[in-house]
DNA sequence: GTTGTCAGTGGTCTTACATCA
DNA sequence: CGTGATGTAAGACCACTGACA
């Protein structure tokens, strides 16, 4: 603030009868005078402008032509210098004073429908927002039956292998495997024929309990699931690191032929589907 | 009775100026 | 005498509120 300005506000303040605050009594700076700046015109006749002036109680609307003005200079600057609203209440006929509060409530209702207007648009957003959440909730719930569905079904094929297995011979699976192995490991897969399926079965549950990645791209219809398009079984390498490659495609035809194959991706290529290992959208599950 | 507008009041912040160590 | 710290007055602004058309 410069004492310039001050001066000149003081100086109009003392040229329309204001102590040197500007915050006179209601009636001496504000209402009283207010009326008496106001222009004849308004008035139907001398006896009414008289009156009014007798009348100080009565507050006073501005003019349309005034609030015009004031509107067109409030779109372009919010806010007054002191020398634009000295020289707007003498153009308006109007005190200081009253152009500045009539910027003040003006500042106020354009704050208000403001926040009107945002609160609007956050309910939209809001709106928006929830009904994705939801459609998303149903998906994820779909998915969960389709998990456990499968895991069911997983159930019943392991019990029924194993009751058959102690009496016949390897799968054919299992046969081609233990042929592309080397000679120790082929004795050791076939005498370890029950176990290790024992155990790559619970590796399997794991992951299916815990990231499901599996199950995630298969769907009993045929229906992979488009949503979870880029999710794929390659997480399911993500702890076995110290697989050697030939352990790990052993493993998988152990573990679920039909389904891993159809879902299967090389994990040696670093990405799947744009999504880097280890990056992939768990997030889509709760 | 409700709504929009004008204006008062009290509090806070900024700036300019005066005073003092 | 110059300088930084401090106090004070004035102006502007805002939130809240009452009065009035």
């Amino acid at each position: 603030m410069e004492g310039g300005i001050v001066f000149e506000t003081l100086l109009q303040n003392q040229k329309f009868g204001f102590s040197s605050d500007g915050f006179d009594s209601p009636w001496l700076s504000n209402s009283f005078h207010g009326e008496k700046m106001n222009t004849k015109k308004e008035y139907n006749s001398d006896d009414d402008y008289e009156n009014c002036l007798r009348q100080p109680e009565k507050k006073r609307r501005l003019t349309s032509d005034q609030v015009q003005c004031l509107e067109k200079c409030f779109k372009e600057e919010n806010k007054l210098e002191p020398e634009r609203k000295i020289q707007l209440a003498k153009e308006l006929d109007l005190q200081p004073r009253q152009v500045a509060i009539w910027f003040q409530n003006r500042r106020a209702r354009c704050k208000t429908k403001q926040l009107e207007k945002d609160y609007e648009n956050l309910n939209s957003s809001y709106d928006k927002l929830k009904s994705e959440f939801d459609c998303l909730q149903k998906h994820n719930d779909k998915l969960k039956q389709e998990v456990q569905m499968l895991k069911e079904k997983l159930n019943k094929r392991e019990n029924g292998e194993k009751d058959s297995i102690p009496n016949e011979l390897p799968s054919k699976e299992l046969d081609v495997t233990t042929q592309e192995k080397e000679p120790n490991q082929v004795s050791i897969q076939t005498w370890s024929n029950e176990p290790k399926m024992v155990i790559c079965k619970q590796e399997y549950a794991n992951s299916v309990s815990t990231k499901s990645d599996i199950i995630d791209s298969y769907s009993p219809e045929g229906n992979h699931s488009s949503f979870l398009e880029p999710c794929d079984s390659s997480n399911v390498f993500e702890n076995q690191s110290d697989f050697s490659q030939d352990e790990e495609d052993n493993l998988t035809i152990l573990r679920c032929p039909k389904i891993e194959y159809e879902s299967y991706i090389d994990p040696n290529e670093g990405s799947l589907g744009g999504y880097p290992i280890g990056d992939q959208p768990f997030w889509l599950w709760p």
